[in-house]
DNA sequence: TTGAAAGCGCTAACAC
DNA sequence: GTGTTAGCGCTTTCAA
């Protein structure tokens, strides 16, 4: 058996000493560097596919001090909203000579802080976290890498660290002024956890802002099976409700199912309007009515400034998206039409 | 200014030197490493503290040999069945000391290969990839890496790559013989892309071959809003047909949605049934009947055995997980109960 | 156009 | 317990 197939994997050494270069010219040849003879650069190819020499990333890496690598920390994976968001933060990070490594945290803040220490340990370059609020120990975290954070699904110009996203206040009062246009008084919310979740604490809090303490408020699982079994205890519970206001449209969707099921017309007896405005919500029967997120371009937009910041150690500025209201046919005006 | 503010970053020697100590003892700190005085401990641990140490992961890796990344490659990450998958993958891989990088095909084999590589020059040390049919040129990437390749969505025990997943044949056939079995015989067919997934094609030929030419297969993109869409058409040009078979749930959430509102009564006037068994199509009205896949699980065993592969070198048999039918109340006998 | 040699930051074998 | 020292595999001056 040649020593070729004893030794483990080829190294630079190797296919200079194959070639009868210098590793010096196998690094150039490797990273396309001009200035290498044709001569050459054949000779130390033909090495390279013999020895089916591949560099170690490690390697390179401990030169250039770079990973091209980016974190995500998101609650989970498992959720129209997040999956449209990384998507697109892939491709637009993908543009970028980045890569996206996923770490779910459960709206957990210690999990999430367990989780960013194990993605700035694994090198990466920056990270995409949910909303501002942290784990006490994350932004000592941040600071002892020194790397870029960006805050996404919410917009807060005074926040610690960068946010890209809209403002979710504003949202939920998008939302409810809808209804109160349409002449509806007496609304119950159907809400997703709040432990743990600043952007549903914010929307909540705003219609409580708003609506005072009059709110019929309900917290389920974030589910669709959930937003089904909720709305059959609160049309139980409070028949007199003329509308439902759903923090995201896995909700409302949930909600809607119901509905139709304990043969509620919507709108006619009970309007509902979600947030999120999830592609499917379009289809549904009605269609429903929703408060559209721009998660899409969310996600390309903080590709895009992670990467500059990252590449360019430019650090990005907050920035605005807006939410607006989707009307279709689940709301209609109180009484009917 | 010190020089400290000058020097970009510490490194093990300048911690040793601050600390008293040689480079060998702040490396065993570091690692937890036994046999390391009470006393001494403190003094490189202040060090650490006070010069902002952080190990460059890379240096490590150089010298493990290891990065501890893992590759996905998945078609889309906006599509709820892959995100149930990865969310379960991500969970298991983290147990295991791995972290995920995903990237995303798009179904299109070029695609993929370009993205394969990307991983691979990243340092992945396994890829988890969907299905089992791939660019040329990517068995010889694999095999120059050689990177464990584990292939999921499909069982396929003679692959080339093992295979973790269900018989997208056998999950169609279950879908099929459930309505024959109620007296459906005029059925259509509504599929995702086939072109570059070979399950879908796999399920589509099965249906093809037990059923004939005489089905009516209709392809449309993989969105509830396009099966909506197709709905109508289909519903328009064959009235005749009692029952609707969706290779997935996403398909058949949308032809619900456009019968609930074309007044079809379902499944008095027709019969519809998914595959997936998405959470949500327990909740529709009325439920939907579909083919279970278990991508949680399998999400979850993909993961185990590629991080026993990678970590004890021990190559992975293909597993199969099995599909089965959930019956609920989208389907109905031929002709009404 | 090419080569020699000095690192990059860390770990680990070995010595004390 | 702790230090010395030789690498890990590559890139990058600097000479030639």
């Amino acid at each position: 058996m040649p020593r070729q197939m004893i030794k483990k994997r080829a190294n630079v050494r190797d296919v200079a000493q194959a070639a009868g270069v210098s590793v010096a010219t196998v690094s150039r040849v490797m990273n396309n560097t001009a200035g290498v003879s044709a001569r050459t650069l054949a000779r130390v190819s033909a090495a390279v596919e013999a020895l089916n020499f591949v560099p170690r990333p490690a390697a390179r890496a401990i030169n250039s001090g770079r990973t091209h690598l980016v974190g995500a920390l998101v609650p989970t994976l498992d959720h129209a909203i997040f999956s449209r968001f990384l998507n697109a933060l892939e491709t637009e990070l993908t543009l970028h000579g980045l890569s996206l490594v996923v770490a779910t945290t459960d709206n957990d803040p210690e999990r999430e802080l367990a989780r960013a220490q194990g993605l700035l340990d694994l090198g990466a370059e920056g990270l995409i976290v949910s909303g501002v609020t942290r784990a006490p120990g994350f932004e000592g975290l941040r600071a002892r890498h020194g790397v870029p954070v960006v805050a996404t699904s919410t917009f807060q110009p005074d926040a610690e660290v960068p946010t890209i996203g809209y403002d979710n206040r504003a949202a939920a009062r998008l939302a409810l002024d809808h209804l109160w246009s349409l002449g509806h008084r007496r609304i119950a919310v159907l809400s997703g956890p709040v432990a743990g979740n600043d952007r549903t604490h914010a929307r909540v809090s705003a219609l409580r802002a708003a609506a005072g303490e009059g709110l019929i408020l309900s917290e389920v699982s974030l589910s669709v099976a959930a937003a089904a079994e909720a709305m059959s205890d609160l049309w139980a519970a409070h028949p007199h409700i003329t509308a439902l206001l759903c923090l995201s449209d896995v909700l409302a969707q949930g909600a809607l199912f119901r509905c139709q099921a304990m043969g509620v017309a919507v709108p006619g007896a009970l309007s509902i309007i979600g947030i999120d405005d999830l592609p499917s919500s379009a289809s549904t029967t009605p269609p429903l009515t929703s408060v559209h997120l721009p998660v899409g371009r969310m996600g390309q937009i903080a590709g895009q400034r992670l990467a500059r910041w990252v590449e360019q150690e430019e650090p990005t500025v907050p920035e605005q998206l807006s939410a607006h209201l989707i009307v279709r046919q689940s709301t209609g005006p109180f009484g009917g039409v």
